[in-house]
This record gives C-alpha cells, sequence and structure tokens, in this order.
DNA sequence: TTCGATGCAAATAGTTTGCATTCTA
DNA sequence: TAGAATGCAAACTATTTGCATCGAA
C-alpha cells in the first residue's frame, strides 16, 4: 500500500479486482451481497458498465449506458447504486471544475488536471502531488486528497495562445 | 463536447486597489463607470461589502451584508453585480469544495486547502504550490491556476484523529 | 415473507435568465 | 431619454429524498 510521499488512504480503503481470471463484476457484487446488500439488475448492468467504458462518466453518461441494457432503470437508483458502491470503496468520484461529478473505478489512482479554456483533462499519477503534499503537511500539518478535485489551470496549448496575449 | 456554460472572458488582470490614501471603494466604481457601466446603489452597497466585510463570502452572504443597507437587492443581482465586478478583475470566486462558490478580492492572490472532515479553510500563500506547478508544466505543459478549486484533504487535527483508527 | 432496492415525483441547492420596470448618465 | 441595471418569477442543472411498490434472499 506505498501511497505517494507516505500518504494515508482517506476514506475507506480502496477495492482493488481480484488478480486471476476471476470475473471483477462478479467480485464487487459479491461484496455487496457480504454486506447484506441485494444483487439486482441495476446494479449488475452499472458494475458492468463502470469495468467496460471508459472512465470519468457521470451519473448521467452511465444511465445511459446502463439503459441500453436495461431501459427502466431511473437516474436516481444510478446515484443510489453509485453512492453505495463509493462506500465499498468501489468507485470514486472526482469533480473536474464545473459541472457534475464524474465517476471512476477507485483502482484506477490518479489526479486530475483540468484546462479552464478547452476542458481538457489530463490524469497524473498522484507522484505529480508528492511535494504539494510535501509542503502542505510541512507547514500545515494538511493531508491533501489531490484525487477527490481537480486543479484546473491551463493545458500547453491554451497556455501558449493566452501568452502571446500578453 | 461537454461544454459546461461558456469560456467567458478568463479574467482580466486582477485589480489592485491604487496605493494612497484613495478611497478603494470609489476607485472601483470609476472603474465601472470607465466601461460605460452605471453606478447604483445595490454595485455601491456591494462593493463597500467586499471591501469590508471578511473574505470568502458567499453569494448569498454578501446578498445579506447588502441587505443591511439596501433591503430590496435582490440575489440575482448580488450574482450579477458579482460577475461584472469578477469581469473587471476585482473579484474573484474558488470553490472550496461542495457548496456554493465564494468571492473573495482579487488583490488577495493566495489558494486554499479545505479539510474534507471539519471544513477547515487553510488559506495559503501561492507559494506553496511552486513545486506542483513546476512538475505540471515539466511534464505536461500545463499551467496550474491553484486559486480556483480548493485542495481538499485532512486539516492536522482531523488527519491525526484518521490515523489513530488505522 | 421480510426488508432492501426501485421508480417516480417532488424537493433541494446554487445559479442563471426573460421580461417589464426603474433609474443613472 | 436611451439603454443599463434591477426586481421578480421562473427556468435550469445536479443531486437527494419520500413513499408506495417490487423483488431478492
Amino acid at each position: 500500500m506505498a501511497r505517494t510521499g507516505g500518504a494515508k488512504d482517506a476514506g475507506s480503503a480502496a477495492w482493488a479486482p481480484p488478480a486471476g481470471d476471476d470475473d471483477p463484476v462478479e467480485a464487487v457484487l459479491d461484496l455487496l451481497r457480504a454486506r447484506g446488500g441485494r444483487v439486482t439488475t441495476s446494479r449488475r448492468v452499472l458494475v458492468t458498465a463502470l469495468f467496460g467504458g471508459e472512465d470519468h462518466r457521470t451519473a448521467e453518461a452511465l444511465a445511459r449506458a446502463v439503459q441500453e441494457v436495461a431501459p427502466d432503470v431511473h437516474l436516481s437508483t444510478i446515484y443510489r447504486n453509485l453512492e453505495e458502491l463509493e462506500a465499498l470503496g468501489v468507485v470514486v468520484h472526482a469533480h473536474l471544475g464545473h459541472g457534475p461529478a464524474t465517476y471512476h473505478l477507485a483502482s484506477e489512482l490518479h489526479g486530475h488536471l483540468v484546462c479552464e479554456v478547452c476542458d481538457a483533462t489530463i490524469e497524473v499519477p498522484l507522484a505529480v502531488f508528492a511535494a504539494l503534499e510535501a509542503e502542505a503537511r510541512r507547514r500545515y500539518g494538511f493531508v491533501i486528497d489531490p484525487r477527490h478535485f481537480a486543479v484546473l489551470g491551463r493545458c500547453s496549448s491554451c497556455a501558449g495562445a493566452t501568452q502571446e496575449r500578453g
């Protein structure tokens, strides 16, 4: 569990899919059952979608994906299930600037740089934040969690364009 | 693609109150006039409130402050004026985690560390972000703007409490 | 057969917008 | 007196919640 700069886990431990050829979807569903939860169609389809598509999807995008298979699943059910999966440590959500939160598997640890101009999102290893982490800890005893909120700014092309204008 | 709102004027240069004994409120109102804008009661009172009270106030808090002097000023007017003042570079807003945005004078440059547990907000000099800035620029050519979004995490006391639990 | 999960509608929070009216310059 | 700014209501986005019903264990 070596963590960048010795940071501790915030929240519940991040869950990682089992190694080997076990189906990660079933593994998550087992986790749900072990908690006294029930495995419903919407949950099975949502978890499948999470492992299947791209990460950084909003609740709405996930709902659309789920509804291709199970059209009656309501958006509020998606929210409730994402909340449950987050409590289990299977998914995390991140805020990439304004707009809706995005969800991705907790096993994919990274921070985010988001361009304020063109909305480009760069996934960055947590190591990028190591120095900030050390500095915040040294000065304030503050332990940063660089995963939850993106760091905004300007991507290389937009920063260049701005610079020219002075 | 997922364009949330429009990319407005990403911000003129930060405006700083004139040195010397000029009234900074009048200086801002002059700025407004110079733009072809008009100086109304709500604007005068809002700008006065911005220079008078504490920083990091939400639109709602500012509305309450304004309404103590001018009770009829509507919240939507506050939003519209804050937007105008932001375009002029007089104020900036920051998102300190979930919840409403907070506004403060652009002349007060700093970043924010916000505790996810107890909501404590630490104003930090931008120097704290220097290493992250260098790293983001070196690796990705990305120029961070550490003022707009807070960096979340755990303050010293809440981090300590977590650590004990393991 | 129980109680957890769902669908739906409605509530919520924060912010924005349309429009007729008011008031500054 | 032109047109910028306002008050108000309503729309809007993202998310949460109450409640009757449904269905997994």
